[in-house]
DNA sequence: GTATTAGTGCAATAATATTGCATTTGTACC
DNA sequence: GGTACAAATGCAATATTATTGCACTAATAC
């Protein structure tokens, strides 16, 4: 995982302020480890007794987006913390169809041939995020 | 493509009733070939002076991406017509990032790939949808 | 400490999604 | 072709999620 720390001084040198409502989602997603929409991060919030307008969330989210702090896992529905902190291009995702669970990945070797695969249907790859169901461990018993 | 044709065929093998809106919506799809969201696949319907609920629209979106005959594509945002008749367990999208434009296609090299990452982090995988981004042949100039 | 302006909260609104129930329509059977 | 039955649709109400403009607040630089 890209730690809270490492996060909020990425954001110091692109020339974003910290501030509390930042520190606080990096904080909840963090912890959760799991993809949480815009509402159950304001919920989780709320139960330590904090309170972030959904409006902020959006917008905090939206530049952790933009700078791969965060990805948005759509098969699951939510927002997750990068738990990768070097691979640049490479994002991915197993999400299991049961739980929701999700473990992110990289591999060299599905970006390569991606990016063949991009060509022959005249496309430039660029960012590599993908994301692909299954059933985790837990969820097969 | 899977023909419209074939995807009535389909629905009736599974015992569902080929009614006018399954065959509008996919009607539309097959036209479009880009995602449509349901609110955007009323509207092209409401062109051609033919009307459906939304939430009738989105119940055949619902059955037809549960039988794979349309996929819910999520960087896109919208549901297009499965475009691969054969490949049961494998559907995969390149998104162009710009225009939105997308393709369809299968491989069987990812799926090895996948599957064995998957294993890898204690995940069984099943069914293989993926999606990346990329920059397609008109939005290169 | 003060000035500057990025960032937040609020209020209003828009867009999207879901549910229960009455009505319609597709299909099997005659 | 007509009829019976269940599946599917439409409607209305409601819930949830997302977006916008603007006034106010607070993080940073000095
Ligand atoms: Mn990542
Ligand atoms: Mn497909
Ligand atoms: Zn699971
Ligand atoms: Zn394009």
């Amino acid at each position: 995982m890209v730690e809270t720390r490492k996060a909020l001084k990425l954001l110091r040198e692109q020339g974003y302020r910290i501030t509390t409502p930042r520190r606080q989602v990096l904080g909840i997603l963090a912890e959760a480890q799991r993809p949480l929409s815009p509402y159950e991060i304001q919920d989780m919030l709320k139960e330590k007794g904090e309170y972030l307008n959904h409006v902020t969330i959006y917008r905090v989210l939206e530049l952790l987006c933009s700078l791969n702090l965060a990805h948005k896992v759509l098969l699951a529905g939510g927002f997750v913390i990068c738990s990768l902190g070097e691979s640049r291009g490479c994002h991915r995702f197993v999400v299991c169809r049961e739980c929701g669970r999700l473990k992110e990945y990289a591999s060299e070797a599905l970006c390569a041939e991606e990016t063949e695969m991009a060509e022959q249907l005249g496309f430039r790859a660029e960012q590599h995020f993908s994301e692909f169901s299954g059933v985790c461990a837990t969820c097969q018993k």
